[in-house]
DNA sequence: TATGAATGAGGTTTCATTCAT
DNA sequence: CATGAATGAAACCTCATTCAT
């Protein structure tokens, strides 16, 4: 890791716990190993180490869509592709890739936080915590529809409840608190219910 | 409002807007209209403002849990009486003095950023946010199944599906930026299309 | 006690221990158990309550050297009187109503720390520890060798001697940290052997 | 002088003068000529400036009392070599690079006004006060001893009476109000007198 | 007598930032 | 790349004091 990714990532640590403003530069440099002038080699002020972290959760988010797009067009080959691809949406874009991911974890707690006095980052977190989520729950929902799967008439609706559960279950377990390995249990236990319509 | 009151009212709207650390005592002077030192009069330092406001906001909650109480062991005495309690128990004790009072949504606010790096505001918000509210739904649907309104069995699906859609529609109408008409309009809305069986 | 003498007897407590500016109205105020505001009905300001002590030390001090000069013209009426004056000079003037003295004890201490920076202490400070002192002692001696217990010619020797012992002592052992009955007790037995000329 | 240095001479001033709380960073930094935050770079706090100093002191102490053993085991070459060690220890060593010395005579006067209320001080006071000239003068003393120039018998009750005469004279003149020249000219006075006979 | 409420001034300390080296 | 030294602004808090009740 080089200095100016040590500090991104002391930063981001620093920032998801206790909100941006309640850090100091010298907290960071503290725990980076370094003084506070040099951390101004490496970002202009403290609000240009904020947007770094952004652009940086912007482009790993933007990844993780354009993988998902990927999938969606690629042509189904084999029976029941489908089922691997929404099994990998949910398990490597949703979960490993996203809400496990340690930068993206801590980028979520950091937007919860900031975004009640900021319109940029209140925009960022509807998009990935609302709008986004939704939007790949419908796509695999349609496509299971598409194969006859599910009544079409009820995608819609299942949508609607998988996304209620999904998003709640987040929150529950996942923005709450440490993201201790008991809680990620939990929240992983409760979705497996939930797929095998243990729940719905 | 006495002086005591005031302070308290706009620490807590500044604090659930941007953290209780990124207030400064002198903001929450400047907007009650006294001085540094006044403050000082009335609280031992800035986080007796905070326990304060969490004593309060406790009170609060312990009120409104023991009038659902009350009701929850009021007699049967008319037909239907039920339906009327249910109603009460939503519109009035999780919208009107729960999710809507302005009290208590910035403290929902407030404990949604503090909870991260404070362990009691963490437990008290797991509490409120996910616990209590589950407690009230199960109480609800058990009572609906005790008048055969609902299948028996049913109750515990149905509570989990209420819950989660509630909660989702909490986090991303009544805490995501602003409380505005519109959300609050919006979060009316989509809570009534549940009732009505729209949804779920 | 009164209220007056209560803050009084806080106040010297507290000034001979951490010195005048570093104790506020504050600290006295909650050891006594008023309200600050009451203070101000007792005392026109902080430096009054000094002054007052100041005043109260004189009063005592005056009211000590008057009796000794009492003893002092008194007409020796027996053989060896001066003997019993002597004696009780040492243990009643300069001991039991003086260095013993807990008002007296904490005035010294006060005016030790005081004297540096207050041209009216210091003179006070210098009369109470050395010319008195040295003043009495000479009185004593002159009186002994008007009696032939000690040669004429020695006894401005024998005075100094005396003086800068029990200077030495005093400051050793009755202005070094609290003074505590271990303290007390070192000193009169170093007194007690100057006396019995085990020690000059 | 450093920045850091420069503090530290102007604090054992105030210090001294005033005592520890009376003094603020502000009127250190005023008569540095420095901003309050530019002495936080230098010193973590107030207390780390008093500790500094008492950290110094202690160096010089020590640094002193070693030069005094050195002395003392340096071979006798010549004849009444022990009168040029003796004259030496007093004069450079009690006096000089002791009670006349700036900072030492400062530091006394800074450990007398807070030794009432911190022990590690009052310690510290009590060694250099009184604990170590008391065993310096018996030093000295013995040596004379060995060498025929007074009677060993008397030794112990000739250290005792010096010990305590230049403690009291140090008292009187040196630890009272400003360190006037006319202070020290009587103090000198009434040592040489010491010295030489005319008042023991 | 005593208190509640207020205040201006000033206390110690931390903040983000700059700049020469 | 990194640091040492500095700073103006602002943080939290305490100070002695006042005044109406």
């Amino acid at each position: 890791m080089t200095t100016k990714e040590k500090i991104m990532d002391v930063a981001i640590h620093m920032f998801s716990e206790r909100g941006y403003e309640a850090v100091s530069i010298r907290d960071i440099c503290g725990e980076v190993g370094i003084k506070e002038s040099t951390l101004y080699y490496h970002f202009k002020n403290k609000e240009d180490i904020l947007d770094s972290l952004v652009v940086k959760f912007k482009d790993h988010i933007d990844g993780l869509l354009s993988h998902i797009d990927e999938i969606d067009e690629a042509p189904l080959k084999k029976p029941k592709k489908s089922d691997a691809a929404n099994t990998k949406i949910m398990d490597t874009y949703m979960m490993d890739n996203y809400l496990f991911d340690p930068f993206c974890n801590l980028m979520i707690r950091l937007m919860m936080i900031e975004q009640f006095h900021n319109e940029e980052i209140r925009a960022l977190y509807e998009k990935t915590m609302f709008t986004d989520p939704y939007n790949i729950y419908m796509k695999i929902f349609e496509r299971l529809a598409s194969q006859g799967a599910i009544p079409e008439s009820q995608a819609e609706q299942i949508v609607r409840q998988y996304h209620a559960y999904m998003t709640m279950l987040t929150f529950k377990y996942l923005l709450n608190g440490e993201l201790t390995e008991k809680r990620k249990k939990a929240y992983v236990k409760e979705v497996h219910d939930l797929m095998n319509g243990k729940i719905l």
